[in-house]
DNA sequence: GTGGCTTATACTTATCCTGAGCATAATCGA
DNA sequence: TCGATTATGCTCAGGATAAGTATAAGCCAC
């Protein structure tokens, strides 16, 4: 690729980097979304993009391959991070982390390997409202936050620091939004509330529970999950993580581990009926309480026939 | 940022890449999109990380201001590309370009710089519907896409070819979809219709309309208007586009540039204030045809009200 | 100043989508 | 057979949307 300005040229390798790669790779077993970890679950899978890799993908698709046994299927990327709080610090390199949401099934789990699915809600018990919060988190957070808040210097601070954790928590009677996952996130560690920002240097505080990763792991999940959650919106992508055969009620339990809230049973079903995005199998759920559900399978033929996007403008028909 | 496996901090210096910031600076001016290019309006701002440069987004606003003397306001992160095609050769290191999506006002413009404002349409010629498709290059496009479909191998492929490209320009009576930049880009890459595929190797043939560019870069043109076609429905992005005060026909006019579509007017209206993102000025247009129009501002407030996101899911409310 | 041109803005109508709840069906086990 | 459990069909009100009609308020030529 060529470099537009005469200067990029002369940097060379003075301005060389490292940029690793990084998967968020997601599956959902029996309502529980889980996430590939490796390094005793501290970790995402990752690795270096080297000279041998063809592209970025490749590369990711190497690394986790080698490091969990698991072939990834699809694939999107995330986002590019760079190294932060490590300024003036000219003699090591810059490192960059480009990372990617995989989705996939949690069958063939390789062997040897010490990789392992995690429930993704260990690293954020808060992003769960599928059963209400628990009482005492609920608490806590609220708490906290409002401590938070409250150290500001000013009281113009305050008020905005205070409005900031309500919109993002839904405090004050807001609505919960669960796409807000990495604003979440991002405040907590603002705030030293979570084991990365201690770490990271911010005054020791007592933590609000939710398991640590190494480096900048937990920001890329928060990352994906709120990607995650954006886009089983708008495109057909759950079926990624479902078997080829299911119930409407297992697809409603996936999403609903995925948003990490409940839905609307009949209204889901029309939903999901009117948009043409299934057909029944003819076959019959067995093994089952109640009455036996109908079988579907995705309707691969969508993704030809049309191609799904929202519109939210008065678009003139003419 | 610890490399989670062992294997990542082994490899060290050996692995270097060098990593380019390319920025999509984006400016509507009256009713016409515009993007800030260098380099005879052949190439994006662009440069190198360097060591010195604190974050990726500090190392875009110092070169763009440097090479077209316009500050940066808001700025998000696009894609990230490898290069592609230079898979064996394991002499100069990979590159990636870190691409962003600036957005901005045609003022201030810097003297004494080789930049300038461009039409993004003269990259694009087919992304501008708002007049309909001038009948000729509708009629070359057609005839173009239909041929490279015919020429695949089999009969199968053929059709797979043709749909795709039915879906992504909206033929055969389907529906024009403005979101499908990239899609649209990528598509006539592969088919050779545009200089860049034939500067890459593909058969010569005759070249669609539209202006190429640098490496990458008509490529990541293409990602930053898809992205923001499709962020101006959810998010009120716009207004970082727009003057201080304005028309409500000239909001109108500026989402119509950057949609390449028109829209209804009484319904645009009506979808803006019950929205509540503007607020009357008091004032009223000078210097107009017809009757004069109220000037609005647009209420910095609602950012702080509300988290805007789109629900497409029944969730229950209980 | 009047008629015609242009744009702004208010109002209407039919249709579709959405959230929510009710009712019934099918299966199992006590 | 009853009760528990899940599946599935149906209704209904309210709101959003697409599209069109009508009126208001300026300017300009004459």
């Amino acid at each position: 690729m060529a470099g537009a300005s005469t200067k990029s040229r002369a940097a060379g390798s003075a301005n060389a980097v490292t940029a690793d790669l990084v998967a968020v790779l997601v599956a959902v077993t029996e309502g529980e979304p889980k996430i590939m970890t490796i390094a005793n679950d501290g970790a995402l899978p990752s690795g270096p993009f080297e000279f041998a890799h063809r592209s970025l993908q490749t590369g990711l698709r190497a690394w986790v391959e080698a490091q969990t046994g698991h072939p990834l299927g699809y694939v999107e990327q995330l986002y590019t991070f760079a190294d932060r709080g490590r300024a003036g610090d000219a003699k090591s390199p810059h490192s960059i982390s480009i990372s990617y949401l995989g989705l996939t099934r949690e069958d063939k789990v390789g062997q040897g390997f010490e990789a392992h699915w995690s429930g993704w809600y260990e690293y954020f018990p808060w992003e769960d409202r599928r059963a209400g919060l628990p009482a005492s988190l609920a608490k806590t957070l609220a708490s906290r936050l409002r401590a938070w808040a409250k150290s500001a210097e000013t009281t113009g601070l305050q008020r905005q620091r205070w409005q900031r954790a309500a919109i993002t928590f839904g405090l004050d009677d807001r609505e919960w939004n669960e796409e807000l996952v990495l604003q979440r996130y991002e405040l907590l560690y603002e705030a030293g509330l979570i084991p990365e920002a201690v770490r990271d240097g911010a005054a020791a505080t007592t933590v609000i529970p939710g398991r640590p990763m190494t480096g900048d792991h937990r920001r890329i999940l928060a990352t994906g999950i709120a990607r995650l959650r954006a886009k089983i919106k708008y495109r057909p992508v759950v079926f990624e993580l479902m078997p080829a055969e299911f119930t409407l009620l297992q697809l409603q339990r996936s999403v609903e581990a995925l948003a990490g809230r409940l839905v609307h049973k009949q209204n889901f079903r029309r939903l999901i009926e009117q948009q043409q995005l299934v057909e029944e199998t003819g076959a019959i759920a067995a093994d089952t309480v109640g009455r036996p559900a109908k079988l579907f399978r995705f309707r691969h033929g969508v993704l030809a026939e049309r191609a799904i996007a929202g519109t939210k403008l008065p678009l003139s028909r003419t």
